[in-house]
DNA sequence: AGCTTGAGCTAACAGCATTAACTGAACCAA
DNA sequence: TTGGTTCAGTTAATGCTGTTAGCTCAAGCT
Protein backbone atom coordinates (compact mmCIF):
# COMPACT_ATOMS: atom_id res chain seq x y z
CA UNK A 1 0.00 0.00 0.00
CA UNK A 2 3.35 1.95 -0.47
CA UNK A 3 2.74 3.23 -3.96
CA UNK A 4 -0.89 3.97 -3.43
CA UNK A 5 -0.69 7.02 -5.44
CA UNK A 6 -2.29 8.30 -8.55
CA UNK A 7 -0.05 10.06 -11.12
CA UNK A 8 -0.99 13.07 -10.07
CA UNK A 9 -0.44 12.78 -6.31
CA UNK A 10 3.03 11.68 -7.61
CA UNK A 11 3.90 14.58 -8.98
CA UNK A 12 2.49 16.76 -6.42
CA UNK A 13 4.41 15.01 -4.12
CA UNK A 14 7.65 16.08 -5.87
CA UNK A 15 6.38 19.42 -6.48
CA UNK A 16 5.65 19.73 -2.53
CA UNK A 17 9.44 18.23 -2.34
CA UNK A 18 11.01 20.77 -4.49
CA UNK A 19 9.28 23.74 -2.93
CA UNK A 20 10.62 22.27 0.18
CA UNK A 21 14.25 22.05 -0.66
CA UNK A 22 14.70 25.24 -2.73
CA UNK A 23 13.45 27.04 1.04
CA UNK A 24 15.64 25.09 2.97
CA UNK A 25 18.60 26.32 0.70
CA UNK A 26 17.19 29.77 1.39
CA UNK A 27 17.14 29.00 5.14
CA UNK A 28 20.19 27.83 5.54
CA UNK A 29 21.75 30.52 3.36
CA UNK A 30 20.43 33.53 5.08
CA UNK A 31 18.12 32.28 8.28
CA UNK A 32 14.45 31.71 8.18
CA UNK A 33 13.52 35.31 7.11
CA UNK A 34 15.48 34.69 4.01
CA UNK A 35 12.68 32.33 2.90
CA UNK A 36 10.37 33.74 0.62
CA UNK A 37 7.67 32.63 -1.46
CA UNK A 38 8.57 34.78 -4.66
CA UNK A 39 12.05 33.65 -4.35
CA UNK A 40 11.25 29.86 -4.23
CA UNK A 41 9.36 30.43 -7.12
CA UNK A 42 11.34 32.60 -9.43
CA UNK A 43 13.93 29.41 -8.60
CA UNK A 44 11.45 26.90 -9.94
CA UNK A 45 9.90 28.89 -13.08
CA UNK A 46 7.05 29.50 -11.11
CA UNK A 47 4.80 32.30 -10.29
CA UNK A 48 4.17 32.92 -6.97
CA UNK A 49 0.54 32.43 -6.15
CA UNK A 50 0.83 29.17 -7.92
CA UNK A 51 2.72 27.82 -4.99
CA UNK A 52 -0.72 28.59 -2.41
CA UNK A 53 -1.57 25.19 -4.18
CA UNK A 54 0.61 23.79 -2.21
CA UNK A 55 0.89 25.45 1.26
CA UNK A 56 -1.65 27.71 2.28
CA UNK A 57 0.94 30.05 3.74
CA UNK A 58 4.41 31.04 4.19
CA UNK A 59 3.76 30.56 7.91
CA UNK A 60 2.56 26.83 7.09
CA UNK A 61 5.73 26.03 4.90
CA UNK A 62 7.85 27.23 7.30
CA UNK A 63 6.05 24.94 10.33
CA UNK A 64 6.76 21.77 8.16
CA UNK A 65 10.30 22.60 7.85
CA UNK A 66 10.78 22.50 11.30
CA UNK A 67 8.57 19.23 11.48
CA UNK A 68 11.12 18.21 8.97
CA UNK A 69 14.10 19.23 10.92
CA UNK A 70 12.52 17.06 13.90
CA UNK A 71 12.52 14.01 12.20
CA UNK A 72 16.11 15.15 10.62
CA UNK A 73 17.62 14.87 14.05
CA UNK A 74 15.59 12.08 15.24
CA UNK A 75 16.96 10.44 12.74
CA UNK A 76 20.37 10.71 12.58
CA UNK A 77 19.87 10.23 16.44
CA UNK A 78 18.74 6.89 15.62
CA UNK A 79 21.27 5.89 13.54
CA UNK A 80 24.13 6.39 15.91
CA UNK A 81 22.02 4.84 18.64
CA UNK A 82 21.23 1.85 16.61
CA UNK A 83 25.50 1.89 16.26
CA UNK A 84 25.90 1.28 19.29
CA UNK A 85 25.15 -2.53 20.77
CA UNK A 86 21.68 -2.50 22.29
CA UNK A 87 22.89 -3.94 25.27
CA UNK A 88 25.32 -0.87 26.13
CA UNK A 89 22.68 1.58 27.22
CA UNK A 90 24.86 4.09 28.44
CA UNK A 91 27.15 3.88 25.35
CA UNK A 92 23.87 4.66 23.38
CA UNK A 93 23.03 7.38 25.58
CA UNK A 94 26.28 8.72 24.80
CA UNK A 95 26.28 8.36 21.01
CA UNK A 96 22.80 9.99 20.73
CA UNK A 97 23.79 12.90 22.64
CA UNK A 98 27.04 13.04 20.21
CA UNK A 99 24.58 13.06 17.22
CA UNK A 100 22.26 15.45 18.62
CA UNK A 101 25.19 17.79 19.08
CA UNK A 102 26.60 16.83 15.69
CA UNK A 103 23.50 17.24 14.35
CA UNK A 104 23.27 20.89 15.19
CA UNK A 105 26.38 22.20 14.72
CA UNK A 106 25.62 21.23 11.01
CA UNK A 107 22.62 22.63 10.67
CA UNK A 108 22.56 25.74 12.88
CA UNK A 109 19.44 27.34 10.69
CA UNK A 110 17.48 24.08 11.49
CA UNK A 111 18.12 23.63 14.87
CA UNK A 112 17.43 27.14 15.37
CA UNK A 113 13.72 26.40 13.84
CA UNK A 114 13.29 23.10 15.89
CA UNK A 115 14.94 24.67 19.21
CA UNK A 116 15.15 28.32 19.45
CA UNK A 117 12.57 31.04 19.60
CA UNK A 118 9.20 30.04 17.98
CA UNK A 119 7.50 32.32 15.75
CA UNK A 120 4.67 34.63 17.51
CA UNK A 121 1.50 32.61 17.19
CA UNK A 122 2.49 28.90 17.06
CA UNK A 123 3.75 28.05 20.83
CA UNK A 124 1.14 25.87 21.61
CA UNK A 125 2.77 23.72 19.43
CA UNK A 126 2.81 20.74 22.33
CA UNK A 127 -1.10 21.18 23.68
CA UNK A 128 -2.48 17.45 23.77
CA UNK A 129 -6.12 17.85 24.53
CA UNK A 130 -7.92 19.19 20.99
CA UNK A 131 -9.44 15.59 20.64
CA UNK A 132 -12.48 16.90 19.31
CA UNK A 133 -12.56 16.59 15.43
CA UNK A 134 -8.88 16.19 15.57
CA UNK A 135 -8.04 16.39 11.84
CA UNK A 136 -9.19 20.20 11.97
CA UNK A 137 -10.12 21.79 8.87
CA UNK A 138 -7.60 24.77 8.92
CA UNK A 139 -4.30 23.26 7.31
CA UNK A 140 -2.22 25.52 9.03
CA UNK A 141 -3.13 23.68 12.61
CA UNK A 142 -2.59 20.65 11.02
CA UNK A 143 1.10 21.43 10.22
CA UNK A 144 1.54 23.10 13.53
CA UNK A 145 0.18 19.22 14.68
CA UNK A 146 2.45 17.39 13.29
CA UNK A 147 5.33 19.53 13.88
CA UNK A 148 4.08 18.79 17.42
CA UNK A 149 4.25 15.26 16.72
CA UNK A 150 7.46 15.26 15.20
CA UNK A 151 9.07 16.87 18.47
CA UNK A 152 7.48 14.40 20.49
CA UNK A 153 8.73 11.49 18.48
CA UNK A 154 12.02 13.29 18.95
CA UNK A 155 11.59 13.36 22.44
CA UNK A 156 10.86 9.83 22.62
CA UNK A 157 14.11 8.59 21.83
CA UNK A 158 15.97 10.46 24.60
CA UNK A 159 13.22 9.01 26.47
CA UNK A 160 13.32 5.74 25.61
CA UNK A 161 16.93 5.57 26.44
CA UNK A 162 16.26 6.71 29.68
CA UNK A 163 13.77 4.02 30.44
CA UNK A 164 15.75 1.01 28.95
CA UNK A 165 18.10 2.45 31.03
CA UNK A 166 16.43 2.43 34.29
CA UNK A 167 15.28 -1.06 34.10
CA UNK A 168 18.48 -2.28 33.18
CA UNK A 169 20.40 -0.78 36.18
CA UNK A 170 18.35 2.05 37.57
CA UNK A 171 20.18 5.46 38.83
CA UNK A 172 20.42 7.59 41.42
CA UNK A 173 17.76 9.58 42.10
CA UNK A 174 17.06 12.02 45.28
CA UNK A 175 14.52 10.67 47.69
CA UNK A 176 11.03 11.44 46.93
CA UNK A 177 10.55 13.52 50.04
CA UNK A 178 13.24 15.72 48.89
CA UNK A 179 11.13 17.04 45.62
CA UNK A 180 8.89 19.88 46.62
CA UNK A 181 5.07 18.59 46.33
CA UNK A 182 4.34 20.96 43.45
CA UNK A 183 7.15 19.54 41.22
CA UNK A 184 6.09 16.37 42.44
CA UNK A 185 2.55 16.19 41.05
CA UNK A 186 3.65 17.34 37.84
CA UNK A 187 6.50 14.96 37.47
CA UNK A 188 4.45 12.39 38.81
CA UNK A 189 1.70 12.97 35.42
CA UNK A 190 4.76 12.57 33.04
CA UNK A 191 5.75 9.46 34.78
CA UNK A 192 2.44 8.47 33.70
CA UNK A 193 2.60 9.99 29.99
CA UNK A 194 5.20 7.76 29.71
CA UNK A 195 4.55 4.68 30.08
CA UNK A 196 4.44 4.79 33.83
CA UNK A 197 8.15 2.93 33.96
CA UNK A 198 10.19 5.82 35.45
CA UNK A 199 9.23 6.40 39.04
CA UNK A 200 8.94 9.84 39.35
CA UNK A 201 12.34 10.92 40.72
CA UNK A 202 13.91 9.07 37.53
CA UNK A 203 11.65 11.61 35.22
CA UNK A 204 13.47 14.61 37.67
CA UNK A 205 16.69 13.14 36.38
CA UNK A 206 16.13 12.49 33.06
CA UNK A 207 14.25 16.64 32.70
CA UNK A 208 17.98 17.05 34.30
CA UNK A 209 20.31 15.75 32.15
CA UNK A 210 18.39 17.11 29.18
CA UNK A 211 18.25 20.56 30.64
CA UNK A 212 22.26 20.55 30.66
CA UNK A 213 22.34 18.79 27.28
CA UNK A 214 19.98 21.36 25.59
CA UNK A 215 21.67 24.10 27.83
CA UNK A 216 25.19 23.35 26.18
CA UNK A 217 24.26 22.64 22.41
CA UNK A 218 22.12 25.78 22.18
CA UNK A 219 24.62 27.79 24.02
CA UNK A 220 26.95 26.48 21.37
CA UNK A 221 24.72 26.76 18.16
CA UNK A 222 23.29 30.32 19.18
CA UNK A 223 26.57 31.47 18.86
CA UNK A 224 26.48 32.25 23.13
CA UNK A 225 29.39 30.75 24.17
CA UNK A 226 32.05 32.26 22.02
CA UNK A 227 33.05 34.72 24.28
CA UNK A 228 34.42 31.81 26.74
CA UNK A 229 35.41 29.47 24.36
CA UNK A 230 36.63 28.90 20.86
CA UNK A 231 36.04 25.38 20.50
CA UNK A 232 32.95 23.73 22.54
CA UNK A 233 33.09 20.33 21.09
CA UNK A 234 35.67 19.39 24.51
CA UNK A 235 33.41 21.25 27.37
CA UNK A 236 30.65 19.40 25.57
CA UNK A 237 32.47 15.80 26.19
CA UNK A 238 33.22 16.96 30.14
CA UNK A 239 29.69 17.44 30.53
CA UNK A 240 28.39 14.87 28.73
CA UNK A 241 30.93 12.46 30.82
CA UNK A 242 29.53 14.10 34.16
CA UNK A 243 26.49 13.33 33.00
CA UNK A 244 27.42 9.75 32.34
CA UNK A 245 28.74 9.43 35.54
CA UNK A 246 25.76 10.80 37.69
CA UNK A 247 23.76 7.75 35.39
CA UNK A 248 26.52 5.57 36.38
CA UNK A 249 28.54 6.57 39.48
CA UNK A 250 31.48 4.20 39.90
CA UNK A 251 30.68 3.41 43.40
CA UNK A 252 29.03 0.53 42.36
CA UNK A 253 31.12 0.23 39.17
CA UNK A 254 30.29 -1.85 36.30
CA UNK A 255 31.43 -2.04 32.41
CA UNK A 256 30.03 1.33 32.18
CA UNK A 257 30.70 1.63 28.07
CA UNK B 1 29.45 66.49 32.95
CA UNK B 2 26.16 65.19 32.92
CA UNK B 3 24.47 67.83 31.42
CA UNK B 4 26.55 68.76 29.12
CA UNK B 5 23.64 68.02 26.07
CA UNK B 6 23.19 71.08 24.18
CA UNK B 7 19.71 71.88 23.40
CA UNK B 8 19.61 69.69 20.07
CA UNK B 9 21.51 66.80 21.78
CA UNK B 10 18.54 66.58 24.14
CA UNK B 11 15.62 66.38 21.77
CA UNK B 12 17.60 63.90 19.76
CA UNK B 13 17.97 61.77 22.58
CA UNK B 14 14.69 61.76 23.31
CA UNK B 15 13.19 61.07 19.89
CA UNK B 16 15.73 58.41 19.77
CA UNK B 17 14.15 57.29 22.99
CA UNK B 18 10.59 57.08 21.60
CA UNK B 19 11.30 55.19 18.62
CA UNK B 20 12.93 52.63 21.34
CA UNK B 21 9.95 52.65 23.33
CA UNK B 22 7.83 51.94 20.43
CA UNK B 23 9.35 49.41 18.80
CA UNK B 24 9.55 47.44 21.84
CA UNK B 25 6.12 48.16 22.21
CA UNK B 26 5.72 46.25 18.86
CA UNK B 27 8.39 43.52 19.79
CA UNK B 28 6.62 42.63 23.08
CA UNK B 29 3.17 42.72 21.19
CA UNK B 30 4.62 40.27 17.86
CA UNK B 31 8.08 39.23 17.89
CA UNK B 32 10.86 41.22 16.80
CA UNK B 33 9.55 41.15 12.78
CA UNK B 34 6.49 42.92 13.81
CA UNK B 35 8.88 45.88 14.60
CA UNK B 36 8.34 47.92 11.16
CA UNK B 37 9.87 51.55 10.72
CA UNK B 38 6.88 52.61 8.67
CA UNK B 39 4.64 51.29 11.73
CA UNK B 40 6.71 53.22 14.78
CA UNK B 41 6.97 56.26 12.52
CA UNK B 42 3.10 56.34 11.82
CA UNK B 43 2.41 55.98 15.69
CA UNK B 44 4.67 59.21 16.06
CA UNK B 45 3.28 61.26 13.10
CA UNK B 46 6.52 61.15 11.39
CA UNK B 47 7.18 59.78 7.95
CA UNK B 48 9.29 56.57 7.80
CA UNK B 49 12.42 57.85 6.10
CA UNK B 50 12.87 60.44 8.97
CA UNK B 51 14.05 57.77 11.41
CA UNK B 52 17.38 57.20 9.30
CA UNK B 53 18.02 59.95 10.70
CA UNK B 54 18.33 58.66 14.44
CA UNK B 55 19.09 54.67 13.00
CA UNK B 56 21.35 53.66 10.02
CA UNK B 57 18.68 50.51 9.41
CA UNK B 58 15.97 48.90 11.43
CA UNK B 59 18.44 45.97 11.84
CA UNK B 60 21.22 48.66 14.08
CA UNK B 61 17.54 49.57 16.06
CA UNK B 62 17.15 45.70 16.84
CA UNK B 63 20.34 45.39 17.90
CA UNK B 64 20.22 48.69 20.11
CA UNK B 65 17.37 46.74 22.01
CA UNK B 66 19.20 43.34 22.28
CA UNK B 67 21.57 45.39 24.00
CA UNK B 68 19.02 47.06 26.18
CA UNK B 69 17.76 43.69 26.65
CA UNK B 70 21.41 42.74 28.26
CA UNK B 71 21.02 45.89 30.30
CA UNK B 72 17.61 45.34 31.65
CA UNK B 73 18.56 41.75 32.91
CA UNK B 74 21.37 42.72 34.14
CA UNK B 75 20.03 45.54 36.23
CA UNK B 76 16.91 42.95 37.73
CA UNK B 77 20.03 40.53 38.87
CA UNK B 78 22.09 43.47 40.30
CA UNK B 79 18.70 44.79 41.84
CA UNK B 80 18.60 41.52 43.49
CA UNK B 81 21.58 41.10 44.18
CA UNK B 82 22.04 43.68 45.89
CA UNK B 83 19.42 43.07 48.06
CA UNK B 84 20.76 40.38 49.87
CA UNK B 85 23.67 40.14 52.32
CA UNK B 86 27.30 40.78 50.73
CA UNK B 87 28.47 38.04 52.71
CA UNK B 88 25.96 35.70 51.78
CA UNK B 89 27.10 35.23 48.42
CA UNK B 90 25.08 31.80 47.90
CA UNK B 91 21.98 33.55 48.93
CA UNK B 92 23.02 36.15 45.99
CA UNK B 93 23.81 33.54 43.60
CA UNK B 94 20.46 32.50 44.61
CA UNK B 95 19.09 35.41 44.32
CA UNK B 96 20.84 36.50 41.02
CA UNK B 97 19.40 33.56 39.07
CA UNK B 98 15.79 33.84 40.30
CA UNK B 99 15.99 37.49 39.12
CA UNK B 100 16.92 35.87 35.72
CA UNK B 101 14.88 33.87 35.31
CA UNK B 102 11.68 36.27 36.48
CA UNK B 103 12.74 38.93 33.97
CA UNK B 104 13.06 36.28 31.32
CA UNK B 105 9.48 34.90 31.99
CA UNK B 106 8.40 38.72 32.11
CA UNK B 107 10.41 39.77 28.61
CA UNK B 108 10.09 36.44 26.56
CA UNK B 109 10.75 38.66 23.65
CA UNK B 110 13.39 40.28 24.95
CA UNK B 111 15.07 37.16 25.98
CA UNK B 112 14.67 35.87 22.44
CA UNK B 113 16.36 38.46 21.30
CA UNK B 114 19.28 38.44 23.81
CA UNK B 115 19.29 35.11 24.49
CA UNK B 116 18.33 33.04 21.27
CA UNK B 117 18.86 32.70 17.94
CA UNK B 118 21.22 35.57 16.59
CA UNK B 119 19.69 37.24 13.53
CA UNK B 120 21.73 35.90 10.44
CA UNK B 121 24.97 38.23 10.06
CA UNK B 122 25.41 39.03 13.75
CA UNK B 123 26.72 36.38 15.17
CA UNK B 124 30.41 37.52 15.74
CA UNK B 125 29.06 39.70 18.33
CA UNK B 126 31.52 38.41 21.10
CA UNK B 127 34.50 39.49 19.13
CA UNK B 128 37.20 40.57 21.21
CA UNK B 129 39.97 41.60 18.66
CA UNK B 130 39.19 44.57 16.49
CA UNK B 131 41.31 46.71 18.45
CA UNK B 132 42.51 49.13 15.88
CA UNK B 133 40.62 52.04 14.36
CA UNK B 134 38.68 50.54 17.52
CA UNK B 135 35.09 52.90 17.34
CA UNK B 136 34.67 51.91 13.71
CA UNK B 137 32.96 54.44 10.94
CA UNK B 138 29.92 51.81 10.36
CA UNK B 139 27.81 52.98 12.90
CA UNK B 140 26.36 49.62 12.71
CA UNK B 141 29.30 47.81 13.32
CA UNK B 142 29.43 50.43 16.41
CA UNK B 143 26.03 48.93 17.34
CA UNK B 144 27.09 44.84 17.79
CA UNK B 145 30.13 45.96 19.32
CA UNK B 146 27.64 47.79 21.88
CA UNK B 147 25.76 44.50 22.16
CA UNK B 148 28.57 42.31 22.53
CA UNK B 149 30.10 44.97 25.68
CA UNK B 150 26.38 44.57 27.47
CA UNK B 151 26.23 41.16 27.15
CA UNK B 152 29.76 40.69 28.44
CA UNK B 153 28.56 43.37 31.60
CA UNK B 154 25.94 40.64 31.89
CA UNK B 155 27.90 37.96 32.65
CA UNK B 156 30.15 39.71 34.76
CA UNK B 157 27.68 39.60 37.17
CA UNK B 158 27.26 35.53 37.71
CA UNK B 159 31.12 35.30 37.31
CA UNK B 160 32.09 38.19 40.11
CA UNK B 161 29.81 36.02 42.37
CA UNK B 162 31.64 33.17 41.43
CA UNK B 163 34.51 34.73 41.78
CA UNK B 164 33.47 35.92 44.95
CA UNK B 165 32.18 32.10 46.18
CA UNK B 166 35.35 30.76 45.90
CA UNK B 167 37.65 33.28 47.70
CA UNK B 168 35.39 33.36 50.19
CA UNK B 169 34.80 29.44 50.45
CA UNK B 170 35.69 27.56 47.76
CA UNK B 171 33.97 24.75 45.79
CA UNK B 172 34.21 21.35 45.14
CA UNK B 173 35.70 21.32 41.67
CA UNK B 174 37.13 17.96 39.32
CA UNK B 175 40.58 17.54 39.83
CA UNK B 176 43.21 19.05 37.20
CA UNK B 177 44.07 15.97 35.78
CA UNK B 178 40.76 15.30 34.70
CA UNK B 179 39.83 17.89 32.64
CA UNK B 180 41.29 17.16 29.02
CA UNK B 181 43.19 18.89 27.61
CA UNK B 182 42.21 20.81 25.15
CA UNK B 183 39.63 21.93 27.68
CA UNK B 184 42.16 22.49 29.94
CA UNK B 185 43.46 25.31 27.41
CA UNK B 186 40.50 26.71 26.92
CA UNK B 187 39.21 27.41 30.58
CA UNK B 188 42.92 28.32 31.20
CA UNK B 189 42.58 31.20 28.99
CA UNK B 190 39.06 32.37 29.73
CA UNK B 191 40.60 32.05 33.74
CA UNK B 192 43.31 34.76 32.83
CA UNK B 193 40.05 36.69 31.68
CA UNK B 194 38.21 36.80 34.13
CA UNK B 195 41.17 38.13 36.32
CA UNK B 196 43.25 35.26 37.45
CA UNK B 197 41.44 34.40 40.96
CA UNK B 198 39.41 31.72 39.82
CA UNK B 199 41.73 28.16 39.10
CA UNK B 200 40.93 26.11 35.88
CA UNK B 201 39.08 23.71 37.12
CA UNK B 202 36.56 25.79 38.99
CA UNK B 203 36.00 27.93 35.30
CA UNK B 204 34.73 24.67 34.66
CA UNK B 205 31.98 24.09 37.59
CA UNK B 206 31.22 28.41 36.61
CA UNK B 207 30.38 27.46 33.05
CA UNK B 208 28.85 24.44 34.13
CA UNK B 209 26.05 26.05 36.08
CA UNK B 210 25.36 28.47 33.84
CA UNK B 211 24.57 25.91 31.18
CA UNK B 212 22.52 24.49 33.49
CA UNK B 213 20.77 27.93 34.54
CA UNK B 214 20.11 28.90 30.51
CA UNK B 215 19.11 25.66 29.65
CA UNK B 216 16.40 25.63 31.97
CA UNK B 217 15.27 29.13 31.50
CA UNK B 218 15.54 28.99 27.72
CA UNK B 219 13.79 25.91 27.93
CA UNK B 220 10.86 27.52 29.67
CA UNK B 221 10.61 30.70 27.95
CA UNK B 222 10.95 29.35 24.18
CA UNK B 223 8.12 26.61 25.14
CA UNK B 224 9.95 23.71 24.34
CA UNK B 225 9.01 22.41 27.93
CA UNK B 226 5.42 22.31 27.76
CA UNK B 227 5.50 19.00 26.73
CA UNK B 228 6.24 18.14 30.55
CA UNK B 229 5.49 20.96 32.90
CA UNK B 230 2.61 23.13 32.99
CA UNK B 231 4.39 25.24 35.69
CA UNK B 232 8.46 25.32 34.80
CA UNK B 233 9.25 27.65 38.12
CA UNK B 234 9.51 24.37 40.87
CA UNK B 235 11.87 22.35 38.59
CA UNK B 236 13.62 25.59 38.14
CA UNK B 237 13.88 25.36 42.08
CA UNK B 238 14.86 22.38 42.62
CA UNK B 239 17.70 22.78 39.67
CA UNK B 240 18.51 25.94 41.44
CA UNK B 241 18.80 23.72 44.70
CA UNK B 242 20.67 21.34 43.09
CA UNK B 243 23.24 24.09 41.85
CA UNK B 244 23.84 25.56 45.50
CA UNK B 245 24.45 21.95 46.81
CA UNK B 246 27.28 21.46 44.63
CA UNK B 247 28.27 24.28 45.54
CA UNK B 248 28.34 23.91 49.33
CA UNK B 249 28.05 20.32 49.96
CA UNK B 250 25.93 19.51 52.73
CA UNK B 251 29.70 17.61 53.88
CA UNK B 252 31.33 20.57 55.58
CA UNK B 253 28.08 22.05 56.61
CA UNK B 254 28.40 25.65 57.22
CA UNK B 255 25.52 28.39 57.08
CA UNK B 256 24.35 28.00 53.50
CA UNK B 257 21.47 30.52 53.51
C1' DA C 1 -18.22 13.26 -24.69
C1' DG C 2 -18.78 16.04 -21.03
C1' DC C 3 -17.97 17.53 -16.48
C1' DT C 4 -15.01 18.21 -12.64
C1' DT C 5 -10.82 18.87 -10.56
C1' DG C 6 -6.56 20.93 -10.11
C1' DA C 7 -2.39 23.38 -11.61
C1' DG C 8 -0.90 27.15 -13.40
C1' DC C 9 -1.29 32.03 -14.92
C1' DT C 10 -1.82 37.56 -14.63
C1' DA C 11 -3.36 41.56 -12.24
C1' DA C 12 -3.80 43.83 -8.19
C1' DC C 13 -3.54 45.32 -3.17
C1' DA C 14 -1.19 46.38 0.78
C1' DG C 15 2.83 46.36 3.36
C1' DC C 16 7.86 46.62 3.88
C1' DA C 17 13.13 48.86 3.89
C1' DT C 18 15.70 51.97 1.75
C1' DT C 19 17.54 55.90 -1.26
C1' DA C 20 17.49 60.48 -3.48
C1' DA C 21 16.44 65.05 -3.64
C1' DC C 22 14.42 68.74 -1.45
C1' DT C 23 12.64 72.25 2.29
C1' DG C 24 12.90 74.84 6.27
C1' DA C 25 14.31 75.85 10.73
C1' DA C 26 17.84 75.94 14.33
C1' DC C 27 22.40 76.99 15.42
C1' DC C 28 26.94 79.31 15.17
C1' DA C 29 30.36 82.47 13.75
C1' DA C 30 31.57 86.87 11.66
C1' DT D 1 22.49 91.14 12.55
C1' DT D 2 23.78 88.51 8.75
C1' DG D 3 25.30 84.38 6.29
C1' DG D 4 26.42 79.82 6.05
C1' DT D 5 26.19 75.29 7.89
C1' DT D 6 24.01 71.58 10.12
C1' DC D 7 20.20 68.83 10.89
C1' DA D 8 15.29 67.24 11.24
C1' DG D 9 11.93 66.54 8.49
C1' DT D 10 9.44 66.02 4.02
C1' DT D 11 7.73 63.61 -0.65
C1' DA D 12 8.61 60.56 -4.51
C1' DA D 13 10.29 56.47 -6.11
C1' DT D 14 12.43 51.65 -6.40
C1' DG D 15 12.01 47.09 -5.60
C1' DC D 16 11.14 43.77 -2.49
C1' DT D 17 7.43 40.93 0.24
C1' DG D 18 2.69 37.82 1.22
C1' DT D 19 -1.71 37.20 -0.33
C1' DT D 20 -6.35 37.29 -2.93
C1' DA D 21 -9.33 37.20 -7.03
C1' DG D 22 -10.37 35.67 -11.28
C1' DC D 23 -9.03 33.48 -15.27
C1' DT D 24 -7.26 29.55 -18.57
C1' DC D 25 -6.28 25.08 -19.85
C1' DA D 26 -5.11 20.37 -19.50
C1' DA D 27 -5.65 15.98 -16.92
C1' DG D 28 -8.76 12.68 -14.98
C1' DC D 29 -13.00 10.50 -14.25
C1' DT D 30 -17.91 9.13 -15.40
Amino acid sequence: MAAALSRRDRLRAATVAEIKEIARRYLVADGPSAISLRAIARDMGMSAPSLYRYFPSLDTLITELTADAYDSVRSAMEVARDATPADDTLGRLVAVSRAFRQWAVAHPAEFSLAFGTPPPGRDMTYTKQQKPDDGAADPNLRAMQACGEAGTRFGAVFAQLFIELWTRRPFPTPAREEIPPRLRVQLGALAEELGGVLPMPAVFVYLSCWTQLYGMVALEVFGHQRWALTDAEPLFEAELAAMIRRLDPPAAGSDGR
